[in-house]
DNA sequence: CGGTGAGCTAACCGAAGGGTTATCTCGACC
DNA sequence: GGTCGAGATAACCCTTCGGTTAGCTCACCG
């Protein structure tokens, strides 16, 4: 029994599938379910079993899960007191969508450690339900992306999502759902603004094609043939030169919120807290509308979804 | 950092020294010099240090201990929560003495699990502080020997402790210390009854034999020329065939209680709390006054320390 | 009834963990 | 200033962990 099986496992149980927390992880299917099964071995009972839809839990399974958390979750405790006995630089673990990781976050984040000093920052990206497990099983300490349930969010900043396309393209008789889309990684997030947009207007799969990053897909848009969802103040420069256009539609342009998402404040690391309070200010705001630069994204996981357009 | 280091840095910071620490865990010093060197080189903190007499913990390593022992703590939670969910048989780890492991307690045990049912049993031996450890780490369930301090300690029976010896010895002019003394491997622990009895005596250690049992302690003691401790009511044979006779002497014999001592009921295993209720019992007290067979003890540690006799 | 998706298993591999014995270091203490 | 006790290190070994890819199993579904 290790601690990076109980993390698998209260992991899979979270998310309920072993796909899901591989993935969360950032590591193939096999490795988790080896773990798991390790585990199942070493306690002599499946703990979580597939059933029909999702997985299930069993008697014992549930009692270990809980147990298992607070195992996890102890032993971060252990590695931050530690860090903070000896003065070292905090660690501020944050989580965002793909999205947000290539635009507004890094610079945000640059900000907020040229701000605060002595807080280490590192950037993963995760779907908005990696995002809710991650922090709440404090292997996340923040995350900045759609409102996550179930830990204490707040609204950061307000935003705008337009479509943009070639400056020739219309929107004929199909509506949104007619359009070929070229959306970033985000977009296979059902949970995401692009993924429920998507969801809400019927889009068909054949009509989505994932690019690695929202570049590309603004490239793919500019090219003539689709559209591309963007946070508006990114793409003000493309269309000003007139590379790309703002595509209208009844519930596009879209004004939304981002939030951040934490545990609730007892259970939050110093560095969230100052985050947390750091994006309340005008430096925060200045570094979101007008980003550039920035901590890049690398750790947790680099995922790379390509659904490919047939 | 791995659950096994964690252990390892709570008993050393319990019992105070690596050696003691690799001695209740039964395995080489070096073996848990090595972990914690793991465990310091992972959280960068040398978390406990030598400092003249004993060791010291740092300051991360104070906040450290604590945790790390939760930890452990909910190790074993998750265990028994499985266990007991599939209604496996409960596990019941006791620890004792070299005497009593040798005596009384595998009567005592036999009988508890003949009339208790669905328990396994394990007995392990121990000096009267790493029982005080263990079972504060709880590592073991429940400690027969000599009162514990710190814990839920419950006097359990009476017992009479002689000296025997050869029917033709006298006590000279030195009194007990000028007696060579055969004992067993608890004799080595100064907490216990003999060790204490040896240390009020100021017995030199040249004069003391430990033996691998109690048993070889005895045929020393028949041979001549020195005197062996012995529960009174074990040794009744060998004096009525005249193998032996009971040495006496201000001290001797000593009437002496025996605890069973285990952590306060809410942190308490039912195993062990029933094994306290059965203490009670009159069929448990048979047990002790006529022991014969048993539980045999193998677990955690078969120590033999032998001092040879220059 | 064949395809598909999700979990499991097999086979393999490198890195760490954890154990041993032997040896080194260093402070305490006659 | 030897000596001794106790912790740390070195060298070595075997096992386990944790990761990969490839392939199996099995429920579900058109």
């Amino acid at each position: 029994m290790t601690l990076a099986q109980l993390k698998v496992f209260v992991l899979v149980s979270r998310l309920g599938s072993v796909r899901a927390a591989a993935a969360a992880l950032g590591v193939s299917e096999p490795a988790v379910s080896q773990a798991l099964a390790a585990l199942r071995q070493h306690l002599d009972d499946p703990l979580i079993t597939r059933s029909g839809t999702g997985m299930e839990l069993t008697p014992a399974g549930r009692r270990v899960v809980s147990i298992a958390s607070q195992m996890v979750n102890l032993a971060v405790d252990a590695e931050v007191a530690v860090r903070q006995s000896n003065g070292a630089a905090e660690l501020l673990r944050v989580v965002t969508s793909s999205t947000l990781a290539q635009s507004i976050v890094p610079s945000l984040l640059q900000a907020f450690t040229a701000r605060a000093g002595g807080i280490e920052v590192s950037l993963g990206v995760a779907t908005t339900e990696e995002m809710a497990a991650l922090v709440g099983e404090r292997l996340a300490d923040i995350a900045i992306g759609p409102r996550l349930a179930g830990v204490d969010a707040e609204a950061v900043m307000r935003y705008r999502m337009t479509l943009v396309g070639h400056p020739d393209l219309r929107v004929n008789g199909g509506g949104l759902a007619g359009l070929r889309w070229f959306v970033d990684p985000t977009g296979t997030d059902p949970l995401s603004d692009v993924g429920s947009l998507l969801e809400k207007h019927r889009v068909p799969e054949s009509h989505v094609m994932v690019f690695a990053n929202e570049k590309a897909a603004w490239s793919a848009a500019a090219a003539g043939g689709g559209v591309a969802p963007a946070i508006d103040h990114m793409v003000t420069a493309e269309v000003d030169r007139g590379a790309l256009a703002r595509v209208h539609s009844p519930d596009v342009p879209l004004d939304l919120l981002l939030y951040a998402s934490s545990l609730e404040p007892s259970r939050r690391s110093q560095a969230a807290d100052k985050l947390r309070r750091f994006v309340r200010t005008p430096d925060a705001m200045q570094a979101m509308y007008r980003p550039e630069g920035g901590v890049p994204a690398a750790k947790f996981r680099p995922p790379v979804y390509v659904t490919l357009w047939s």
